[in-house]
DNA sequence: ACCATGACGCCGCTTACGTCA
DNA sequence: AATGACGTAAGCGGCGTCATG
């Protein structure tokens, strides 16, 4: 049996050990087994407090058993050109992305960052802002967005403008000294989500235009970045741990079928007078773990052998019970869409015998 | 070729703050 | 209004990598 365990950079660990393990292909990710219904969902979108969240959820259920299809994790970068320049973005949409004559100042993406000052950039990128944290940026660009589209501030808009004067006033009155905590606005948080699918790393280029388009200093956008693969990392964690648990409640009940089979197979065959013990059923027995594998001449066997890939294991235990399991959890990587497909769970694989 | 050093980016951990129930 | 849980922006230190001398 091979599981891969990773509670690190699970996503290295899981490619490492499917390299090391070549005939391990979906076809053999036959060892099916769902995760249970989660009383948090996997959410890999951070936003709070959208009404369409169940969209972006993932749920799991383990009855029926399911396959997880995984989407490969695609970690290849494209080009930034393309990455950065035909994004569509729902708030954008009708009012500014489509706009060829928006005051996108050259960006293409229909954000007016212009309206408001730039927050000026020192030779590092980073912003030359009087206060190390100041508040400037989130406001400008909602407050550019929703003035641009509906000619007024909402309420929300509003509150946020009226509490960010005060903080800004309140900023000024400490000079920076207190450290403020900056929420960045949905829409930022959206642009960097869509960013984040492209690619979850950013090089000093791409960091810098998505502080420009967003109004924010290069430092923000690359502590969001950071945060964000830490929030994947996270969950992804979570997944492959529930992963382990399903296959280790499974492995448990495997292993207690085979028991009780043995057990009776054991019993039968001290029942069973002398002359029974024909050659008609080969009982093998597995040394190390005592597994008992029985063939029969023109049936099957109980070995409920779920990969036919040659492995040492069963070389060297020759009809010893395999029982390989070599798959891996619905990777998050890079956003967490797995696919969830009903598929043959391997309580249904041949047990022919039993 | 080897080593020391500094810059840089990322990660893990932590803190501080905003939001919500 | 007070409070605790939770999410998240940001700080900090450590580590690996790379370029340079």
């Amino acid at each position: 049996m091979e599981l891969a365990l990773s509670l690190g950079d699970a996503s290295k660990a899981f490619s490492k050990f499917l390299d090391k393990s070549p005939k391990i292909t979906s076809k053999n990710l036959g060892f099916c087994m769902g995760l249970e219904r989660r009383t948090q969902e996997i959410r890999e979108d951070d936003d709070d407090d959208d009404d369409n969240d169940e969209d972006d959820s993932i749920r799991v259920s383990s009855d029926p058993p399911v396959q997880l299809d995984l989407l490969p994790f695609s970690p290849v970068p494209r080009p930034h050109h393309q990455s950065s320049t035909h994004l569509r973005f729902p708030w954008l949409t009708h009012h500014m992305a489509t706009e060829p004559g928006s005051t996108t100042g050259g960006s293409g993406r229909g954000l007016d960052v212009n309206r408001f000052p730039m927050v000026a950039e020192g030779d590092d990128g980073t912003a030359l802002s009087s206060s190390p944290n100041s508040a400037v940026s989130s406001f400008q660009m909602e407050f550019c967005i929703r003035n641009n589209s509906n000619n007024g501030i909402s309420s929300r808009s509003k509150r946020e403008f009226e509490a960010e004067t005060h903080e800004r006033g309140s900023d000024d009155d400490e000079n920076g000294l207190t450290r403020k905590k900056l929420r960045l606005s949905k829409e930022q948080s959206a642009f960097l989500e869509e960013s984040f699918k492209e690619h979850n790393t950013l090089n000093p280029k791409q960091k810098l235009a998505l502080a420009k388009q967003l109004n924010l200093r290069p430092r923000q956008v690359e502590v969001w970045f950071q945060n964000r693969r830490a929030r994947t990392k996270l969950k992804q964690t979570e997944v492959d741990c529930e992963y382990l648990k399903r296959c280790c409640e499974t492995l448990t009940e495997e292993n207690r079928r085979l028991q009780k089979e043995l057990q009776e197979l054991r019993a039968l065959k001290t029942s069973q007078p002398f002359y029974m013990q024909l050659p008609a059923t080969t009982l093998t027995m597995c040394p190390s773990c005592e597994r008992v594998a029985t063939t029969t001449p023109a049936t099957a066997t109980v070995t409920p052998t779920a990969n036919t890939s040659n492995n040492n294991s069963n070389k060297s235990t020759n009809n010893a019970i395999s029982l390989q399991v070599a798959a891996k959890p619905p990777r998050l990587y890079p956003f967490g869409h797995v696919q969830v497909q009903p598929s043959v769970s391997h309580s249904q694989a041949p047990q022919s015998a039993s």
